[in-house]
DNA sequence: TTTTAACTATAAAGGTCGTTCTATCTACCT
DNA sequence: AGGTAGATAGAACGACCTTTATAGTTAAAA
């Protein structure tokens, strides 16, 4: 009971230090130290602070997600649109400053890591995602709309760094409507 | 010598490792080794690892605004589509990897470092100009289009790490054409 | 030829990093 | 009550980090 406690506090905290500083720019000791956890109890959970990074993504795709499901409505009259609304209210509420798995799959590149994997299978569910909407909707090109589409999340993912989640998401439904309206 | 070729090859060795690897992922040892130099070479001419980051971020935003002033002919019928072209050739043949200066922000945002203003800055040049595009081809709603189009570049940026400069580039002129067509 | 500046190699200072070790303490199980 | 497993603080590890110090080399200008 107490031993979930410390790892879901380490797990919270990690994230959120990580996402705010990268995964480079924040050392385990202040994780612990904000944690208010000794050094063992970390290394009791996870066993290296690449596995912390590993847990933190699978935390944070879980997360993501369910905020998506929460708000999308697949049988919808326009889940396109339901799905860029959540993605900008999860800007705006969770991720104000670029996207974690990108980030990691940019530090991690090419070391043979279980981290990279982890940052691009989140991806590929994300294009995956839009296809299975795409096909619902009998689109053609199915897999070129949903390309189109994940570039327009994360085109407003990192304008949120620039102008914030708000206008950023304004934009990608405004652009997502003419995509949705221009193909059959 | 006109300027110091040693200084040259530091820039130029710097800004290939800090893409590759990131800036916290890149030490000034291998810095130094992959430049042939010695260490108070490197502090000859930089006072410090976030100066020569500076450094590098200029010479890249330089060279980036000189890669785009070659491609668009501001005159063209079609400017807005000569842009998210030239973007996409940067992309493919300097820039697989994600964007240097969203990464330079992400990392040493909140620090009160020159750093961020250049990234920053970058960024908002790269908005003006889309807003004077817009205003010379007399369109209305200038912030709000040159909005569209940096974040067009931005998803693409991005999509690249995922699905390649080419596929990306593809996505984003069905895009920008769209988006062209259908603003007055 | 002497001076000047850039560059060299090496080492040390002073930190921080991730990780491991030791030794103590608490709390629950049977 | 004794045992066990989890958590604790703190030190120690070696490796690496950025930066500075020291001293010797090169090459061309004065």
């Amino acid at each position: 009971m107490s031993r979930s406690v410390k790892k879901e506090t380490l797990l919270e905290v990690a994230e959120h230090l990580f996402y705010e500083h990268g995964f480079r720019g924040v050392g385990l000791k202040q994780i612990i130290s904000e944690a208010n956890v000794a050094t063992m109890t970390l290394y009791n959970h996870f066993s290296s602070k690449d596995n912390l990074v590993e847990e933190v993504l699978k935390q944070r795709e879980e997360r993501y997600w369910s905020y998506l499901d929460a708000h999308v409505e697949m049988d919808s009259d326009s889940p396109f649109i339901l799905a860029v609304e959540a993605h900008g209210r999860w800007l705006n509420e969770l991720s104000y400053k670029g996207d974690m798995f990108l980030r990691a799959i940019e530090d991690y590149a090419g070391m043979d890591n279980e981290i990279e994997t982890i940052a691009r299978g989140h991806k590929s569910k994300l294009r995956r995602y839009f296809q299975q909407l795409a096909q619902k909707k009998g689109k053609t090109n199915v897999k070129d709309l949903a390309d189109q589409f994940t570039l327009l999340l994360e085109g407003t993912t990192s304008m949120t760094t620039l102008i914030g989640a708000e206008k950023a998401t304004d934009h990608s439904i405004a652009m997502a409507r003419i995509l949705v309206r221009q193909t059959s």
